[in-house]
DNA sequence: GCCGGGACTGTGAGCGCTCACATGCGGGAA
DNA sequence: TTCCCGCATGTGAGCGCTCACAGTCCCGGC
């Protein structure tokens, strides 16, 4: 009779077999133990074992197996980022903050994208993310729908939002929205034009209303009227076709456009219609994605850091995972208005 | 004396310990094992007993964890992206179409950002992705440190390349940049422009080679000359800069762009020099990146189907490490020319 | 000369699962 | 009835590691 162990289920001597800790152990004539310790930099380790377990470890081109590890540790020091759009500029620089703060501290990122966007979507997104036993989740969705999510979130799950609103339950990294509106719009209030018109994004999205009450906020404050509100979907072709309207209206001088697309859709239209920019309309747009400085005119806009975004992302979450905590922060960075070309001073001041 | 039995590492009795697959097996009154047979859908499990387990699994929300799994069958279901910009339309736009096709198999994908491009940092990447378990690794590098660095592989890695030139060692899915860069200039020749100006990409960046080599051929075909070659590094900026050049050149009628971003800072600059596109000078860019049908005027461009190029490296892949072996094939994607608005027919035919 | 205590090293259990195999049971062919 | 076979289920080992604990050894102090 022979018993299972009379066949290994990996037969040793076929192939390259991947070293493990005890071949490690064999070779330096130390315990498996002995072998962890020198991997973890443990203190009494004897030199000369350190540097016999180490030149064996270096001739069997060992390397630990995280999955192991993982399993007895419960942590798989690897993260996940739930994603709506990473074809957009700000949530890809936000994603890459993230991976590179994350590889700084030595943990994996994965990602899942969202097809559509509701909450089933971003709790299953998380949920299987979980499932592949992540220690932690940022999640990039700045829509109303994504807020709602968090909120029916498994507890048990470490959470970090990028621009999630004013809601209190789970820790949030956002750029000062309301600010760099307001921003955009006194600088054009401060080149004497009197109606600063706005393109908004769609009204699910929470940066589109902040960009809202940045604008209706600069303008009370100076006592400017409101002209009526316009709607994008952040598209170049939407900034485009509501050009339309702005060309029925008359007097339309400025226009501070809530993203760098929906400007360049409008400056597209403006040119069509041959009024010149800024001469007769300055428009401002939103992001300072990298081929705003080279649009016609170059664009003036407002920068928003996003890899600062991701790096303070990825301290709030390890933070959790390392304390175990739930706590709550709101983590808030500034943005930055950069003027180029596509904006000046009104004519008949 | 009391054995280490005596002090259970995770207390029962606190929190809500996460079950585990003897949970649900007593739950259902069998064993573990049977409980894995319904997980999988062995048969060989009777009806009855199936559907008591996945009660069970249900009543104690059990998940089976991912780890455990992994560390057992040695394969973790998850696949690795290395990638140069993430930021980079193309990238991104592959990178998506590999997640959401990877999603669809049941794989979780981890990235990894090159921030220098050379042949240890694309193997170190490499490296990492392994070294945290992946079962496979795109690589997204079209450079030619990077075809480099994939020859200095470990072997037992299924690896699969996106553009990654003409080398055989590993698999490679590549948009057929020659087609394309050929049917943009053929386009300008059939409008009857004499000499074809081309800017393009760096040196050391595969498909600008090949777009350069296509460009080329088809001059050639053509009986045309080959005008000067200019060089930008992608960016809008240099784009613009080698407009310069352009401008003091005479009879200058059509330059071909190597990418959109660089035909945009060279629309910039011409538009800025007083000279009308598509009048005096006709362009055409590469890429079609979503903003290209809004440039001042609508780029003409050759459109790449970046997602489909992800869709079929996970084919790839997948292939490879569910065989086992590491074959060697080549996936072209036909590219796409688009016409739009930058281009028209030379004056003086 | 003996004992206490640091420094160093080893032992064995167990993380949650799958794999190979053993076992029990019922039914159809001989 | 006997035997065998195949379905249904159970058993135990082991994946590669870490954790808790148990030594072992050597030195200084009384």
């Amino acid at each position: 009779m022979r018993g299972p162990l009379a066949r290994p289920r990996r037969p040793k001597g076929r192939g390259q077999r991947p070293a493990v800790m005890t071949d490690v152990a064999q070779l330096a004539g130390v315990s498996h133990q002995t072998v962890s310790r020198v991997l973890h930099d443990s203190p009494h380790v004897r030199r000369g074992t350190r540097e016999r377990v180490l030149k064996a470890i270096r001739q069997l081109d060992y390397r630990p197996n995280p999955v192991a590890q993982a399993l007895v540790t419960g942590r798989s020091r690897s993260l996940g980022v739930v994603s709506f759009d990473t074809t957009l500029y700000g949530p890809a620089s936000t994603l890459l903050g993230i991976e590179e703060a994350a590889h700084d501290r030595g943990y994996a990122v994965s990602i899942a994208s969202l097809r559509s966007l509701n909450r089933e979507s971003v709790v299953s997104a998380v949920q299987r993310l979980r499932d592949q036993g992540v220690d932690g989740v940022v999640v990039i969705a700045p829509q109303r729908a994504a807020v709602d999510a968090l909120l029916h979130l498994p507890p048990e799950v470490p959470v970090v939002a990028v621009e999630a609103g004013p809601d209190d339950s789970v820790p949030v990294v956002a750029v000062d929205q309301h600010a760099g509106a307001a921003a955009a719009t006194r600088h054009l209030l401060e080149l004497g034009h009197r109606h600063i018109w706005h393109i908004a994004g769609p009204q699910d999205w929470l940066e589109a209303e902040q960009r809202i009450e940045g604008w209706r906020s600069a303008l009370r404050v100076a006592g400017a009227a409101e002209p009526p509100l316009l709607r994008g979907d952040w598209s170049a072709r939407s900034g485009y076709d509501v050009g339309e309207h702005l060309l029925a209206e008359a007097g339309v001088t400025a226009v501070f456009v809530a993203n760098d697309q929906m400007a360049l859709g409008l400056l597209r239209r403006l040119h069509e219609a041959g009024r010149e920019t800024p001469g007769e309309i300055s428009v401002v747009g939103f992001d300072d994605i990298p081929e705003a400085a080279y649009f016609t005119p170059p664009l003036t806009t407002v920068r928003q850091d996003f890899a600062e975004v991701g790096r303070r992302c990825l301290h709030l979450l390890l933070g959790q995972i390392e304390s175990r905590v739930r706590s709550w922060s709101r983590v808030v960075v500034a943005p930055e208005l950069v003027v180029r070309r596509s904006t000046t001073a009104a004519r008949d001041r």
